[in-house]
DNA sequence: CGAAATGTGTAGCGATTGCTACATATACAT
DNA sequence: ATGTATATGTAGCAATCGCTACACATTTCG
């Protein structure tokens, strides 16, 4: 048995739903510590720091993220690209994804601050999203890994103009850029 | 003479030019005041409230970056979609506009928190960014609407992109998506 | 002139922020 | 048994937050 048995796992959990439900920029300690069942003092005594405590915890949600991706649409090719921008869309409006949408537009904003930890975080997971889409493109795709970078941008514009309400304009978008 | 000759539009002036500087979540009252060369009590007693002053200080700076679009670009049509999106990226990736597409993603990431206020300037933004864009298109170009709402979309996910230092492969996504 | 409206400085309030000092309880190793 | 590492509660600090009470000036208007 090793002699760090402690919970941080179960912590992280719950301090990621806490996040998912109440967003990452107004995370402060107290509320944090109330959503894991313990105490702002020993969130320091075990992540250091808050700024190491929210890199971990993003961390976290991003590994949490790609698993819940690939168990909702596991890695077959989609029967077009019109199909695949669709399927990817609707998946990340539904319930299961909006929360996660939102704390990425929150590491997306900070980043663009000059936050280099959230920069760094975003990079990965933009990575990983990456990984994950290519395999889901058509079997045939020409480029495909310029095509994946593509259908990137436009789920990225897509929130974007999701988060102001013009979501009817992502999809008369998606509908063009992607006709097949 | 009116009785409210006050200064407010100065007021707005500079605490614009502090909001650009240092971003749109961190900005607190004090330091507004201070760049305004005012007191945090001036502030609230001109703008009733930090909320009404932010409300009015965002539409404030969308009315002048819809100026400095028009002056930046003004509305000729691009030769290509192409060369319009191109252009366009390259614009607001330069140093008079990247501060404005700094607080954008700001309003974007409180928008998608729920505030209210955020959603409706971030669409009222989108809206005027969308008819500017418009009338930059091509000539005979088909479905401008549609085409122009693409572009949006496109432009948009290559800030987030950008954001996470992937502008290459946004850059990339563009020759893709408009390659003429 | 005098009253009323408008503007401004000083000082502070209660809440929250990240974080720390101190004491203490438990567990494990020697 | 005893000392040392791990874990945790209590209390609080200095800073900052939005906002307000109070006093005082200046201007405007009847």
């Amino acid at each position: 048995m090793p002699r760090k048995t402690i919970n941080r796992e179960d912590i992280l959990e719950k301090m990621g739903a806490h996040v998912l439900e109440h967003g990452l920029n107004t995370a402060s300690l107290r509320p944090l510590a109330q959503a894991a069942g313990t105490s702002d003092r020993m969130l320091i005594y075990h992540f250091e720091s808050k700024d190491a405590l929210i890199t971990e915890l993003l961390q976290f949600l991003a590994g949490r993220m790609a698993l819940q991706l690939e168990a909702a649409l596991p890695p077959e090719p989609s029967a077009s690209l019109n199909a695949c921008a669709t399927e990817i869309v609707a998946l990340l409006r539904g319930p299961a994804f909006k929360p996660y949408m939102r704390v990425w537009l929150d590491i997306v904003s900070s980043a663009t601050q000059g936050s280099t930890t959230h920069h760094a975080i975003g990079s990965a997971i933009v990575e990983g999203f990456f990984d994950w889409l290519q395999a889901r493109l058509p079997v045939g795709t020409d480029d495909p890994e310029t095509t994946a970078r593509a259908m990137l941008v436009v789920i990225d514009g897509t929130l974007v103009l999701d988060a102001v309400g013009q979501s009817d304009a992502a999809n008369r978008a998606i509908a063009h850029l992607f006709p097949i």
